[in-house]
DNA sequence: CAGCATAGGACGTCCTACGTCCGACTTTCC
DNA sequence: GGAAAGTCGGACGTAGGACGTCCTATGCTG
């Protein structure tokens, strides 16, 4: 069925009403995650477009998370992620860091709020099988910083399970990707915390968090974690003062 | 056993390296938002690959709101925008909806976690002049609603503008996305919400949160906002049990 | 000096051709 | 007969050329 469509948009508007007219078909044939999609051919002749503009937008809806492709196999739906999200921030992250760091500074913020803000709801969810996962992450923790080990796995693994009693894949992904962007502005910088003497710290505060999450004491649980933050800001502080 | 120097990655990784070396690129060579990039030509002979592949790592950036592309004249560095976070949230929600509603729920609930946690924060640094916008949007608000007109871009203005004195960029974006995403969603369900009856009560709310924001009232305001997102919360829900 | 007309550069779209990868089918060999 | 190996076709990946469209800048004209 060959659509003609209106002749007169500028480039952008009409890759975008490809890339919709993509998702909507998904949406109309009630694809799932997971479910195959016509292949490249059967969309330019549904769509009536050539083969490079085809691609160009399937790799937009790819960027997007929205479908995922198997070389010599086919294209797909995505399973729900926000590679787009954490893409997209990496990149700003890393160029203010170049220029004021400005936006990393943001991104603690917003990762502050949203933690320290809704760890009391979480507490409220939390299971006694979450606790015992905590701690286990926590003597983990401990012990690999006896060691002298960085443990970057264990610290955002605590941060997810700590929040997934909340059970909101959303919430999850989007703290996921903040903690992954963090990480990232912070490889970069090449902060010295790697030290013995910060590891223990680190390993410290998070026990107290446990314990304050464990006994369900609220306030004192969202305080930590904003005081957790407030390190992190002054590291970033530090890093931009050390490069002016 | 596993070689050392994979000859040869797979597609994605490919296509995921060249977007890398461009981004690379912007900032090796500190390039600001607004700066024009290399031409199509120029890139093709730098990355040594052909124009079709090029072109697709160029179509994600931009889908990613890295660059911004004007026909006819160049490619520049996009200024900071959350497009590829709205674009995909926008998908999952309508995909959600036409099946659980599960994740338009989510969305709801990460909003409320943010506004109603920050509103606090932000009145702390609220101006006058905010507090007269704010005003000044109400009063339009209960104006059109006396009409029966309705006023998305006011309800838009009014969060916007609440958070503002945060100046936080990443924030003001993220709150603008999930406005955007939930409005989508919204109208893809065809709610009643224009009846004037419907209309007044969402400018009275606005009205009753302007007051408790105007005189300082934290807890006030805070619930305030809870209350207005559980109403569409039970929005939503009438939506599912209608579907069903 | 202002306005229009033209020329050039750069992106947009389409086409053809070939390479690469994967799954499925067929063949071959115990 | 069954399993391993080889083969085949389909689908995506990459390359390059050709032409269209759009924007800016330049220079001409009144």
């Amino acid at each position: 069925m060959t659509v003609s469509r209106p002749p007169r948009l500028d480039a952008h508007a009409r890759l975008r009403a490809l890339t919709s007219d993509i998702t909507d078909l998904i949406l109309d044939r009630g694809l799932l995650p997971g479910d195959a999609m016509p292949t490249e051919q059967e969309l330019m002749a549904e769509l009536g477009v050539g083969r490079n503009t085809l691609r160009e937008a399937i790799k937009v809806l790819q960027a997007l998370g929205v479908v995922e492709i198997r070389h010599g196999f086919g294209m797909f739906v995505a399973e729900e992620n926000l590679v787009a999200l954490s893409d997209s921030l990496t990149f700003r992250g890393q160029m203010s860091l170049r220029h004021k760091g400005h936006e990393a500074n943001e991104l603690v913020d917003v990762r502050q709020a949203l933690e320290a803000g809704l760890v009391g709801t979480a507490m409220s969810a939390i299971t006694e099988q979450h606790l015992a996962e905590l701690e286990s992450i926590v003597v983990d923790m401990e012990q690999l910083a006896a060691d002298g080990h960085s443990f970057v796995d264990a610290d955002r693994n605590f941060h997810r399970i700590l929040f997934e009693p909340l059970n909101n894949q959303l919430l999850s992904n989007l703290l996921g990707v903040f903690w992954d962007v963090y990480r990232t502005i912070h490889q970069s910088i090449d902060a010295k915390d790697s030290t013995r003497a910060h590891l223990a710290e680190t390993a410290h505060s998070h026990r107290e968090l446990f314990e304050a999450v464990k006994s369900g004491d609220k306030p004192l649980a969202s305080s930590l974690l904003a005081c957790h933050f407030d390190g992190i800001r002054g590291q970033l502080a530090d890093f931009n003062a050390s490069v002016d």
